[in-house]
DNA sequence: ATTGAAAATGAGAATGAGTCTCACTATAGT
DNA sequence: ACTATAGTGAGACTCATTCTCATTTTCAAT
């Protein structure tokens, strides 16, 4: 089952390889696509929600901790990796929009599990005016919106 | 000029008085409303925006930087006020939207600026309808939502 | 193939926001 | 006043993340 499937609306512009994505942004900027940093992008791509950085260590072992921490600010100014902070101990990164597609997060408020969501693009569109509209007001410049959903995920929800 | 001044749509349930609100609140918890919390009630109140503790310091000196932060976690706990994570060095605290009424916030990529802005009531619940729908499809239970706009605001894009 | 300049790595030190401890003080009810 | 409970403040502490710097890789140019 392709991606585009009959009748499944293209929302995502995600390119079809993460990797030759990462390559090309990070030689547009003089940087390099090492195996260190292949592994990460793999590590991402692989996983299929956001992941903290202990979560990437066990899914790829070996990575030395500062230069993980280094080599994911380095994708994330090339636009190949988006951080999320939650408020928990640890941030949460994953492939950027441009990667993954435009789409949100259930955030469980008792465990912090993060889960990805994509809303009809009605709505993104009615969102996006919106707060086109109220940014006008102030003279703020728009770039990207964030909305997420807090909740309890079906498994702290079962506990209560 | 009154909150409810005719025309203007009632979209906030806010409290007439923050501090009667976190009184009753904290009592319901078995706590106090000491001088120290009433202090950052007063300081979130006048704060047209979301402050870090560092400019809490700034508007209320004195107050010993580890009672600010427990307080601020009591005061979080019985939904007096709201904490924003954004990834800067420090949080932001709020009144909690019991007090303030739902919104929404404008944040300077540049910066760190937060501003607030309100959408109306036919996306909001557009929102929400959206929202509950991918909810429901992974048995999550929705508490609240949050949606920020990033961007730059008017004074760092005159900077550029 | 060799070389050299630039970029990346890894181990550990450093940073710093936020939390914890604990001895002391304030509060409220009796 | 007495007592039990809650709050305070100073500073120690935690630990996620960033920084340092000596060493190693990469890659393009010879
Ligand atoms: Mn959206
Ligand atoms: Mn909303
Ligand atoms: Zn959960
Ligand atoms: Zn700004």
């Amino acid at each position: 089952m392709d991606a585009r499937s009959e009748g499944e609306a293209v929302t995502s512009e995600a390119s079809s390889d993460p990797h030759a994505e990462a390559a090309s942004r990070l030689q547009a900027a003089g940087q390099r696509y090492t195996s260190g940093r292949r592994e990460l992008v793999e590590a991402l791509a692989g996983a299929a929600r956001p992941v903290t950085l202990p979560d990437i260590e066990s899914i790829a072992p070996g990575l030395a901790r500062s230069t993980a921490y280094r080599n994911l600010e380095a994708l994330e100014r090339c636009g190949v990796v988006h951080r999320l902070e939650t408020g928990g101990d640890h941030a949460y990164f994953e492939l950027a929009e441009s990667l993954l597609g435009h789409h949100h997060h259930l955030i469980c408020v008792t465990c912090g599990a993060i889960a990805d969501i994509e809303l009809d693009g009605e709505t993104e569109s009615r969102i996006d005016d919106s707060l086109a509209a109220a940014a006008r007001e102030s003279g703020f410049v728009p770039l990207h919106h964030s909305l997420d959903l807090y909740g309890r995920c079906s498994s702290c929800d079962a506990a209560a």
